[in-house]
DNA sequence: CGCCGGGTTGAATATGGTCAAAGGCTGTGG
DNA sequence: CCACAGCCTTTGACCATATTCAACCCGGCG
């Protein structure tokens, strides 16, 4: 209903005044931060948290690669997204994690208690803003993830799948040469098609010479303008 | 790299100092912000901002329907959400316009000028909380909208649909009755799906008795369980 | 009354899903 | 260091489903 004054509505992000988390940082402030923080390690396969359990910490990951997802039914998860070194994850809604998340390799990353996150990120508005930026850059990538799935083309997927990794890399490494930490299966997960069909597409471009593989986890891309008209097409 | 410190990366919301803009607003202060705000309107189909122009106003959504989309090869639209009112859009990466607005139907909204926003948000925490608020309750629905993407079924894929617009509406309105502002050819392009493929499906809901259709755009749910289960499907 | 855009329906086709089986890495234990 | 086991991946055949192309229908508007 239009009010007399601009008004936004938004679920809660903080149950009553004290829950819920979110992300953080930004320069200088960081080293407060790391008092707060203190170092975790989980195991290739290991869960991190699951979706709709009590959410008390948030992760800014330091080494490792994470995915978090939503079970679909029938047993199928349907990946939201994968995590690298200095991504921040564990954002709940009203107290509870949304998503479940999962090392996807060996990870390393800093944990922080909401409890003590929580008075920090309201005294200081420097890193509410670091906040902000960080939030709107997730929701860019949900975006592209959403312009990926709704692509018809199980090629135009795994290119554009590619292109989304390569950017996410490039800004760390900087090597010719792309590593996919995670299986077909999770790729699969993620591209919401057949882990087959993915299969069938990494083949179908080696074999048009658009990119080659080391082994299965290693991809060098040959030919970018043609991946490029891939990941264009539908 | 993982560094000494804990640390996030992000693109620049603004591109050095003073440009782009976000959404904000929280309880008290929208009177100031009103202040800054003009109203303006758009007819049905018009054009409210191109993807990728430079971004010097965020809305807010007095009365009406909107629609953001991505143009995707061959003319195609891709729809990233539809918006309704007191939704906040006009979102910048880097002060320009990340994807394209359009109304759907005649819509009445807040423009709020990028120039006078960012000072204020910058000098109000509470402000600055709000935009955080509505981002995450953003990022919620982009997800939302992937799960639904990754969906393999028409069917489940249309069911879900009604299920969101319904969820947003229900919010609003509390008419047993729910109206769908956008045309099939838009509910395709938000579903990923052929136009046809779309029809098909209100098609079979309707000769299943899960809905029925007073006229094109208004819709009653008559069997939630079963609607609840064919989006549950795949 | 006839036109026009959007919507529905039908038939043929193509694409990806499913099921099934075989091939190749990896890591573990002997 | 080798052998084996198990899982991940690839490949093939078949089938279901959605896309495509095309014709027709309906409702609103001039």
């Amino acid at each position: 209903m239009p009010t007399s004054h601009p008004s936004i509505t938004a679920t809660a992000l903080w149950e009553s005044s004290n829950r819920g988390l979110t992300k953080l940082l930004s320069a200088e402030e960081s080293s407060q931060l790391a008092a707060m923080a203190s170092v975790v390690r989980f195991k290739k396969g290991e869960l991190i948290y699951a979706e709709g359990t009590h959410a008390n910490a948030a992760f800014n990951i330091i080494d490792g690669a994470v995915k978090t997802y939503r079970a679909a039914s029938g047993g199928r998860e349907q990946i939201n997204g994968f995590l690298f070194a200095d991504d921040l994850f564990g954002l709940a809604e009203e107290g509870r994690y949304v998503n479940s998340a999962k090392a996807v390799t060996n990870v390393t990353a800093y944990r922080f208690p909401v409890s003590t996150l929580e008075p920090q990120l309201h005294k200081n508005g420097d890193l509410e803003f670091g906040v902000i930026s960080k939030l709107c850059h997730e929701l860019r990538e949900a975006q592209w993830h959403a312009l990926l799935l709704g692509k018809r083309n199980a090629l135009a997927k795994v290119a554009m799948f590619l292109q989304v990794v390569e950017h996410g890399m490039h800004e760390r490494r900087s090597t010719r040469e792309l590593y996919l930490p995670m299986n077909r299966s999770d790729i699969a997960a993620y591209t919401g098609m057949s882990l087959e069909a993915v299969s069938r597409s990494f083949q179908m471009l080696i074999k048009q010479n658009v990119i080659a593989q080391r082994d299965r986890r290693h991809i060098v891309i040959l030919d970018r303008a043609q991946l490029h008209a891939l990941a264009a097409l539908r």
